[in-house]
RNA sequence: GGUCUGUUGGUGAAGUGGCUUAACACACCACCCUCUCAAGGUGGCAUUCACGGGUUCGAACCCCGUACAGACUACCA
């Protein structure tokens, strides 16, 4: 087909087209960052919410341009209407402001590159590929679905490449006239790439993760704009990176394969190609074998499971932070004061292959975070939580507030605080002794041992030797000096030294006062435990216990 | 079938030709500390880097082949 006739062609399909590509070159000029800053973004389907993948893509971008001064944006990727929900768009932002994760530009919040959602661009993407008509590189292909799937059967079963490309691309080089005919009939049609690939040449790309890859070059004309007139993924993301001047394409892994084709666009388009990143995926264990982790079947992929089951958002964050970079733990580690966010990261430390999922290591530190928290900002942090998941809980904490926020400060002071709770919804159980009602109605569900112990020598400790006002020392130096006069080693050693002469040991006390007072055989440091309940509610304890076990 | 990519302990991984008798962290086990638990301390946990061959004075690191795994192969993104 000549240039004048294409140049008929073009007019013929896009009668409509207001601006040419000019226009919109001018429209979304280069961006005024300082030299290095990093323009990323976050597209996203609007399927209603982030999975784990998409959190951990959105977390790089923003981190990545946050650290160069850069811009991240995020952009509505909604081409296909059949994978749009209702309010899906909502539910994106809402997750993703959970992580703190801030666009600086977005259909929300605005900004000079838009519109952010891709079906308003419609028109962008018409000029375009108008253009490409004019200039031979694109063509109105009318092949229906079944010839495409016999192609196809056809291709499969002689075992060659499958598409439509060379000798398979009918319609590659009809004549206007039988365009026009076909147009006449009112045939559906989509517009289609004639790629000038030849795939038996090679491209190399340099991927910022993976480093150089070399490809046969892509010969396949794939579809551009779809029947309803709608750009496929691949061209809009080669118009909408290179006119919201994208500096690093950061992405799933599962794009590397269509990197020749996007590559391919680049150069006709006569666009500058932006960098790449493609992230390895996020992976599971699932019955010995490895897989990508599914939204459909793993709860811990959606963003929302760690809100409910009460996983602090920020150490998810931090569990991102250490699968980001294989070097953050260890600077984490001895950086222990700083924010995650003075860490810089680094292209170059990411995983290649698939990162398991561990949820070991999550808990490992979330323990961590809880245990560097005041007892204050724990009541405080867990309170919210259980207002929104266990409400009858959330009561009985403000009902008891001065004394839980005690308990919770236990050991604080230490230089190896405790770590013994890993998410909101452990406090209830791992401090159920900390609130009456509850202790009383649950008491002992917690403790198992089939041991009975002696309430008159515990109540006997209780009203004559314990004093609540002297120091943890003296405290435990009366105890020993109780079980001596009673009979028990004053340490484990001596009673193991000669246990023919002793009852048992302090150790056999403390438990004995131990599981009165708290329902359970392990807590954190008794003493503090008794010293906030006070010697009353104590004794009260004691007589619960005689009444329950020792009648 | 084709095209890409990967394969270091139970897990995540460091490692880019001699400093590696393979870091660090999580998990696990043992011991120590100790009134219990948690924390902490000490030690154990790959004699070897999927396998086979090659290059080299020397290889987890470079090359080739094989096996296995993953991704992609849509008018989905």
């Amino acid at each position: 087909m000549e240039l004048n006739e294409r140049k008929e062609l073009a007019e013929i399909l896009f009668p409509n087209i207001k601006h040419d590509r000019a226009y919109y070159e001018e429209k979304y000029p280069e961006r005024n960052l300082k030299d290095g800053a990093m323009v990323t973004r976050f597209g996203p389907s609007p399927t209603g919410f982030v999975h784990m993948g998409s959190l951990f893509g959105s977390f790089c971008d923003s981190v990545f341009a946050r650290q160069s001064g850069g811009v991240f944006y995020l952009r509505i990727e909604d081409t296909d209407q059949k994978r749009s929900v209702e309010n899906g768009v909502e539910g994106i932002f809402k997750d993703l402001e959970a992580f703190d994760i801030k666009p600086d530009e977005s259909s929300v919040v605005g900004g000079n590159y838009g519109p952010y959602i891709q079906s308003e661009r419609t028109e962008i993407y018409q000029s375009y590929v108008k253009d490409l008509i004019v200039q031979g590189y694109a063509y109105p292909c009318f092949m229906s679905e079944e010839e495409i799937n016999s192609i196809r059967e056809e291709q499969e079963l002689s075992k060659i490449k499958v598409g439509v490309y060379g000798s398979f691309a009918v319609d590659r080089d009809l004549s206007l006239e039988e365009i026009k005919e076909r147009l006449a009939k009112k045939m559906e049609y989509v517009i289609r790439l004639k790629s000038p690939g030849d795939s038996k040449k090679e491209v190399e790309v340099v991927d910022c993760i993976k480093g150089k890859i070399k490809f046969p070059e892509h010969d396949i004309d794939t579809v551009l704009l779809k029947k309803d007139g709608t750009p496929t993924y691949h061209l809009a993301h080669v118009i909408d990176d290179h006119l919201m001047h994208t500096t690093h394409v950061i992405r799933g892994d599962e794009w590397v394969a269509s990197l020749p084709l996007h590559v391919q666009l680049f150069q006709i388009l006569g666009f500058k190609m932006p960098n790449y990143a493609h992230t390895a995926p996020i992976t599971k264990k699932d019955d010995g074998g490895i897989r990508k982790l599914s939204k459909r079947k793993d709860a811990e992929a959606k963003v929302s499971y760690y809100e409910e089951v009460g996983i602090p958002i920020e150490a998810v964050k931090l569990y991102l932070a250490t699968i980001l970079n294989s070097n953050f733990e260890e600077w984490y580690l001895n950086n222990s004061d700083k924010s995650f966010e003075e860490f810089t990261f680094t292209f170059d430390k990411m995983a290649i292959g698939g990162t398991l999922f561990d949820l070991d290591k999550l808990n490992n530190i979330s323990k961590t975070y809880f245990s560097r928290k005041s007892g204050e900002e724990v009541f405080n942090e867990t309170l919210e939580y259980t207002k929104k998941f266990d409400l009858e809980y959330a009561r009985l904490l403000e009902e008891n507030k001065s004394d839980m926020i005690k308990f919770l400060n236990i050991e604080k002071d230490s230089s190896r605080p405790r770590k013994d709770i890993s998410k909101y919804s452990d406090v209830k159980e791992e401090f159920s002794y900390a609130i009456d009602e509850l202790f009383y109605k649950e008491n002992y569900s917690k403790y198992t041992g089939d041991k009975k112990y002696s309430t008159t020598l515990i109540r006997d400790y209780v009203e004559s030797v314990l004093d609540l006002d002297v120091s943890n020392e003296e405290w435990f130096n009366d105890i020993k000096k109780f079980s001596l006069d009673n009979g028990y080693a004053a340490s484990p050693k001596e009673y193991k030294q000669d246990s023919s002469k002793y009852k048992g040991h302090v150790g056999d006390i403390c438990e004995a006062l131990r599981v009165m007072v708290t329902g359970r055989d392990k807590s954190p440091d008794l003493f503090s435990i008794v010293k906030i309940l006070g010697k009353d509610r104590v004794l009260e304890r004691i007589n619960f216990y005689e009444e329950k076990y020792n009648k």
